[in-house]
DNA sequence: CCTAACCTTTACGTCAACGGCAAGGTTTGG
DNA sequence: CCAAACCTTGCCGTTGACGTAAAGGTTAGG
């Protein structure tokens, strides 16, 4: 769209890939990324004349994170959706008034971004503090068993057996 | 099966629920707790006379540990289901052994018994690390988005915009 | 003993997240 | 210019993880 201005200054050499050459790069599907396209999480940098979809690096990053919350994470492509929420439109908007907008304008565009990107953290955090709470309550099962071992070992009896204590 | 042994020394006060119950305690629903037992994940504790399904709280912690995996790690059925093995079948062996066996044995069980617990522990530690490596990512960007923040509102030109650091 | 509130199994329905065709258009090396 | 190798949009199939309804047995309180 807008990429093709007068004279640009650094047009990245950027080569545009195709649907399965970017499947190749990230490990997902052709069929994966056109539904991930469908579901509104990315849309391809560009289309070719023959409507081939054509991807960018930008793009390339963009799905490796996709996969990582899917496949590291264990979020859901909704959940994935409402984190990278509207970013693809945010990221328009702001080329646009990066190139031609006041300074306060840009620095709200920012300022947004990066309380986007917070919160996105902030998720994630708290996904790694239940997975903590779950080690800990593991742990516990671990001691709890370790004890009985060294019961065992030091060759006294077993003992009344008093179960299930670690809660929370 | 072996819990109705002539008087036995602690017979847990334990009052075994129904589906219900368990379900309104887990936040899981019937459905799904019936489903996690086709496929193997748990079996109740007891059946009543009339085949009603009657839980422990072992049964509980079980259950309430598989919600946990799932709703918090984000963990398939399967994979939970390769993360508790056979626990069930291990329990049950560990009680006989427990209860008449002798020292090796004993200390045999509780050995293995810590193994799977650690091999646990790491698989929830590995997933934590990923979580941890897609934090830095965020981070990076934040710290791309913070930097050209302070350009802009030191009043600077908008830089040549070198774009898409900040890789593995 | 009766009934309301549970429970059982069986079976079909659903939604997410794709897989896998088919029928046809596009690109590119030779 | 032509064939092989891509790609497109449909559209139906599948698997996982349940929801839901049916047809009937069970339990607990009055």
């Amino acid at each position: 769209m807008s990429r093709l201005s007068p004279a640009d200054p650094a047009p990245p050499p950027t080569r545009l890939l195709r649907i399965q050459e970017v499947a190749a790069e990230t490990g997902l599907t052709p069929r994966s990324i056109r539904y991930y396209e469908e579901l509104g999480l990315l849309a391809p940098a560009a289309r070719s004349e023959g409507a081939y979809r054509l991807y960018d690096t930008e793009d390339l990053e963009r799905l490796r994170f996709i996969r990582g919350l899917r496949d590291d994470a264990g979020f859901s492509l909704a959940e994935i959706r409402r984190l990278l929420e509207d970013e693809q439109a945010r990221a328009r908007i702001r080329a646009r008034f990066q190139a031609s907008h006041d300074q306060a304008e840009r620095r709200e565009i920012l300022v947004d971004a990066i309380a986007r990107v917070d919160r996105q953290i902030e998720t994630l955090r708290t996904k790694i503090d239940r997975l903590e709470t779950m080690i800990l309550d593991a742990r516990a099962r671990r001691d709890h068993l370790a004890g009985h071992l060294e019961e065992v070992e030091s060759g006294r009896e077993p003992s009344p057996h008093e179960h299930g204590q670690a809660r929370r």
